[in-house]
DNA sequence: TAATCATTGTAATTAGCTCTCAATTGCAAT
DNA sequence: ATTGCAATTGAGAGCTAATTACAATGATTA
């Protein structure tokens, strides 16, 4: 059974970087967080754990995080950018409330299948994907009918 | 038949605004552009048809014509937020080339369908949605290939 | 005509992110 | 274990897209 931080380990390796304390840290934190992040709660989270990382060893990592398939980007960003680990994980797409913030996770196969068929009828190869659908979710559609 | 100067006119009376000749040529512009574009690009353009409407009146701009349904935000933005008219358009998807940047755009039916489904699942009441592949085009597949 | 309020351009500001630089540190070769 | 060197780090400066304060202008209504 591989570890995440074996992965990152290897990725590191054949990227002839190292792999630090602070590296170390990160991904752990990282793996720690299970809900959408962004670098400044990341910051936070680490200053509570007694790590004085900085941000710009945060900002430096999460593309080695995200080039080793440990993390990725999401779509939610209307600001921040936002992160999510995947390692462990299948893809998943998400719904989020206009109103409340709130987001839903999902994974519909059917669609996974169906974007395979767009991407092979023009002669595409696909490497990640990302559907976002915003609106209202079922209480805020209540709160706003009263 | 509405045009999209009677549309965005509506939009600004209902909200109590005006219809002033900067936003009268912000919007003429903007449906003249059949590619995605950015603050830049559109300001460009504006200087090219001899307007010296200010970068703020076009931030400023921008989310009335998002709001009036006019145009809309991509998710292509790596860096600068790019923008696409969407007046007259049906919606549709996008595929983006990781290696040369191109962009297709496809609609699915199919696929259309069952986003609203998954959002019936979960009582949601979706206002918009996006999706974008990313990976590679045929010709940049070949050009690694060699 | 006077009063009100939206709009504009300019310029300053904000905020997220990146870069520079000097000091430090993994890590491979010895 | 020691050495050499490229990679890494934190602090702070710098960059850039986007926002905002402000004073002048202009349209609309009373």
């Amino acid at each position: 059974m591989i570890t995440a931080e074996d992965k990152f380990r290897n990725y590191l390796k054949m990227k002839g970087l190292k792999f630090t304390p602070e590296r170390k840290m990160i991904l752990k934190t990282v793996l720690s967080l299970h809900t959408h992040f962004d670098v400044d709660q990341l910051y936070e989270r680490l200053r509570k754990e007694n790590s004085d990382i900085s941000r710009a060893t945060i900002y430096r990592t999460f593309p080695l995080l995200i080039d080793s398939g440990i993390m990725k980007e999401t779509l939610l960003c209307r600001d921040k950018t936002k992160y999510e680990h995947i390692f462990g994980h299948k893809h998943h797409d998400h719904i989020i409330c206009l109103k409340c913030g709130r987001v839903i996770e999902f994974r519909d196969e059917e669609i996974e299948r169906l974007q395979k068929a767009v991407c092979k009828k023009y002669g595409f190869k696909p490497v990640e994907h990302k559907l976002g659908i915003r609106g209202y979710c079922r209480e805020c559609q209540s709160k706003m009918g009263e």
